[in-house]
DNA sequence: GGGCAAATGTTGCATTTGAAACAGTTTTCG
DNA sequence: CGAAAACTGTTTCAAATGCAACATTTGCCC
């Protein structure tokens, strides 16, 4: 078989060339690691968060989260507090900073991310997002027994949570 | 906007878990990293490949070709001798033991990869290859001028080549 | 309450990875 | 012909990564 008539090769290799196009604006224009990215994404819409529901909310795994939030909080883009509650959580929250960095590389990255996905004709962009969610769900139901570190994003339903 | 919301987002962790459920299998099962995986791929389907047609044909720089390529040697799946009529270039070809490997490995990987893609219905997983086939296409026509590295694949056409 | 198991975040260490420098070969052009 | 430029694969070095051990805190059970 030719690996180009593979699947599974064609939607990694897919997924990276799009996800370097936009690395290219937020690391190297921004300096953000796709780590970083992700943690301000979610505490720009969230605006402040504990480790428990952000566990729930990214695809990160705990040794990423400390070490971008380290990161971040070096820059001054988040800051990080121990929880009264539970001392062995923390309270993350964005800064002002954190988010003035992120909404410009927001609007920059949507834009590249928009850029190629209008080039795309509207019906292969329907099909592409309705592949994409089918393909979460399966994933989510052929692996349910196990653990899903990372497995796909939280969903309403029977499964997770 | 919730990160779950954002597209790109959720197309890099899907292909991410899609991607780590087959190299739960001939990764941990078979000791074979991504890239030599790749190699041998497209070796057990070519043969034997000079070192320009295997630059056309994977998605993988120099370096971790050069680096993957010890590493099956090592292990004797592969051989790689430099070329005759330009020696700046090796000639890469699949042993017994390589060909033996890869089709295990292939029969176990193929099988994961189709429980999952068997576990869509049908019009999604067409909708997902169409979506796919879109993308790359898209990537490809926004990133013209620039050089190709890891972009997509080859394909016919004015492009590349 | 007190000890033990579970949960959470961090750190250490070995391996992997990426970018640039490097060495060897070929091509170009004067 | 010969020097310089271009090309290819390898190596080097610093940074990133993954995995396991670790320290701290909490919950459990007697």
């Amino acid at each position: 078989m030719r690996i180009e008539a593979f699947f599974p090769y064609r939607l990694a290799v897919v997924a990276e060339a799009f996800s370097r196009q936009l690395v290219a604006v937020y690391g190297r224009e921004y300096g953000l690691s796709r780590e970083e990215w992700r943690l301000l994404f979610l505490l720009e819409d969230a605006g402040s968060l504990d480790s428990l529901q952000l566990a729930q909310r990214t695809s990160l795994d705990k040794v990423q989260v400390s070490r971008a939030a380290s990161r971040l909080e070096e820059k001054a883009l988040i800051t990080r507090t121990v929880l009264g509650s539970d001392r062995r959580l923390r309270n993350y929250a964005i800064t002002e900073a954190g988010r003035d960095l992120f909404r410009r590389a927001f609007d920059r990255v949507g834009a590249r991310a928009d850029e190629i996905l209008e080039a795309m004709p509207a019906r292969d962009r329907a099909a592409l997002e309705r592949g994409v969610a089918a393909l979460d769900r399966a994933i989510a139901r052929v692996t349910e027994p196990e653990t899903g570190h990372g497995t796909a994003f939280p969903r309403p339903g029977p499964i997770e949570d």
